[in-house]
DNA sequence: TGGCGATAGTCAAAGACTTGACTATTCTGG
DNA sequence: CCAGAATAGTCAAGTCTTTGACTATCGCCA
């Protein structure tokens, strides 16, 4: 008899012990914890930006990715538009247009490279780096009280086994944004 | 003397390095560990991703966001559009938009829910079961790939401190998508 | 019972991000 | 030294996702 599981008080823990019977019961699929792994890993990742984007970037008019790019261009100095997107994980085209608005908004600088006629130098203004040590409080702020319903052995656990998972992948072939 | 750092050899753990000294010593912010779980945490989430969409969907010409929709849909039965935004994380637009395109295609039906006749009840056509048996296939592989990088007890570690990571949330006022 | 606040879903407009094509510059091997 | 390959950045177009407004329905309490 077709069971169909009342979904009325279904919330995503409950959804994943689900998935994890059905997926060997019925489907014989073998790696069920591998899905729990991505799964809850997207899940977290994505629980913790939107409240970051949501009550610290939006409202002071602030995209997640500007801040992310605004925040390496302000700690690894004057860098080409290239090692901005590999740092913040964007393509270039993305660097390009971000950089676009936030030149216009006047906390960005971009200036030629003289090494490399190619190249482009995206530095902070003055103005940038001001919102960047004001914002930059803001979330930091935040970002301890997301993290510190972790000790600080749990905190630095998690870090190194998501090191290992990003680290130890050219052992197959992984596809990246450029 | 203001030392700028070369940036040619920075990649994403030197400049979680050099975020973290620059963080401390020349700003004074005091919870650098936070910023790096939630650096680290947003990194590994884009990165796998990001992988999965390219190697597994793009190619099918479905999107992340898609498969997701589909994927729940999938295990957990017919649910109410409301219910698959809460366990996929989207909004309901997305999910609404998402199931207009589904359906077009034949692989999912929308049928008005008659214990409540604001709801919609999405369920899987054939043809979409099908679909995901075999989509599935192929994404368990890769995820797998991806997670056996990490031994088992890794993995349910990192499980674990992940779920405590967002379940904990309650604590402070978390901004959700809707 | 009837009206009002809450809730489900959809739509339109806007924004964010990506892909793929294009230009300009640099590098390399003959 | 030059031609062709590779690389940096930008632009145009398209997709995905969200916000905010709107409609329809529900549920409750006066």
């Amino acid at each position: 008899m077709d069971e169909v599981p009342d979904t009325g008080e279904l919330d995503f823990w409950s959804f994943v012990e689900l998935a994890n019977r059905r997926l060997s019961t019925e489907f014989g699929f073998r790696h069920q914890l591998a899905t729990e792994v991505l799964l809850t890993l997207n899940r977290a990742s994505n629980i913790v930006t939107y409240d970051l984007e949501a009550t610290v970037h939006r409202p002071r008019g602030r995209s997640w990715s500007g801040f992310r790019l605004l925040f390496v261009t302000w700690l690894a100095g004057p860098l080409e538009a290239k090692k901005a997107a590999e740092l913040t994980g964007m393509s270039r085209a993305t660097v390009s247009n971000l950089a676009k608005t936030l030149v216009a908004e006047g906390l960005l600088a971009r200036t030629p490279a003289d090494h490399d006629g190619r190249s482009v130098l995206l530095s902070l203004t003055e103005a940038g780096q001001g919102e960047m040590v004001e914002v930059f409080r803001e979330q930091n702020e935040r970002e301890h009280e997301w993290a510190s319903v972790l000790t600080e052995v749990e905190q630095r656990v998690l870090v190194m086994l998501l090191d290992k998972l990003i680290t130890h992948r050219d052992q197959f072939d992984v596809r990246g944004r450029n």
